[in-house]
DNA sequence: ACCTGAACACCGTTCAAGT
DNA sequence: ACCTGAACACCGTTCAAGT
């Protein structure tokens, strides 16, 4: 049977987690497929192309957990937690998405879920964004050192304790700025 | 004159500045130095030994700028900016920085400024370790992401005003922490 | 429509040998 | 001490040609 985008898109996903980012290439990935390099090249554009499928991949997993009932402390908290799950599923998956092309629509689509919380909450447009941001800016930041250098330095549980803590102090920034 | 590895290291930070990390290539680095690949090899290790030292001559710069007088606040705005603007001082510095393979001493030594402010602060050894890490984390997501993608989207000006609704979040969130 | 074959223009790294 | 020359083992991308 011919390949399709799926099934290259989940090779890649296991190269990923095997060989990480750095030695990750199209020519092992072709070589994994049983195919030439240049077939890679019919499904997608480029390994950039590639890349960004396996970002919206993660996207779609940090998006796919349902929100917690709750207030938007809870939500918010939950949020996050399912982004860095998401990023920490696949080796390097932080740094993935910190060099994504451009956000797709399940990156766009994550966003748009955090930032309705932080509305349903009581915040202005500009200021739900603004929030939006800070919280992704430093999930995106904790993860990508998480995974560059935390991982032989700290246990997970150290890791997750300083995670809810950075999550703590963000959400408690926010919290002067929502009504109530 | 014989090569050193100043001489090496300012030729990588003008290549960078240049080409970005992506395109960054010793062989690239070799030929602007007027020398055989094989050369660099005997001043640096690995290319990536080269990127390390460019993360360090970036965790310099932003520990150089002088800690203003005011409160502990006004001090970690400071330092966040400076981190900040150090990275932003060189084509994709924050992913040099990412994606160093472990701290070194300039960068020890930013942190540990950081860290005295905090302690100054009030905060005990283990909490302000922790909060260091949480503006650290939070700055370097928000510059990769400005250096990857921001720097066509938004204005410098709204660039700025984005960062500083994140820094004084995340201050904000540190408050409760402190004594008085 | 989908893939092969083969090429093009690169990479990082090593190391004997030169000076 | 510092560099050359030359090789090794790779890369990503393109594209005519095949089926």
């Amino acid at each position: 049977m011919p390949l399709d985008r799926s099934i290259v898109l989940k090779a890649a996903l296991e190269q990923l987690d095997e060989v990480g980012l750095d030695e990750f290439s199209t020519r092992k990935l072709a070589a994994a497929l049983g195919v030439r390099v240049g077939a890679l090249y019919w499904h997608y554009a480029s390994k950039q192309a590639l890349l960004d499928a396996i970002a919206e991949h993660i996207a779609a997993d940090a998006t796919a957990v349902p929100l917690p009932d709750g207030n938007w402390a809870e939500q918010l908290a939950a949020i996050a937690q399912a982004l860095r799950d998401a990023m920490l599923a696949h080796t390097d998956g932080a740094r993935v998405i910190a060099c994504m092309s451009a956000p797709g629509p399940m990156a766009r689509a994550f966003f748009e879920r955090l930032v309705t919380v932080l509305r349903e909450a009581g915040l202005d447009a500009v200021t739900a964004a603004s929030a939006g941001d800070v919280l992704t800016s430093y999930v995106n930041g904790f993860t990508v050192e998480e995974q560059a250098r935390g991982i032989r330095r700290q246990s997970r549980a150290e890791r997750d304790r300083l995670f809810g803590f950075g999550v703590s102090v963000v959400i408690g920034g926010l919290r002067p700025l929502v009504g109530g």
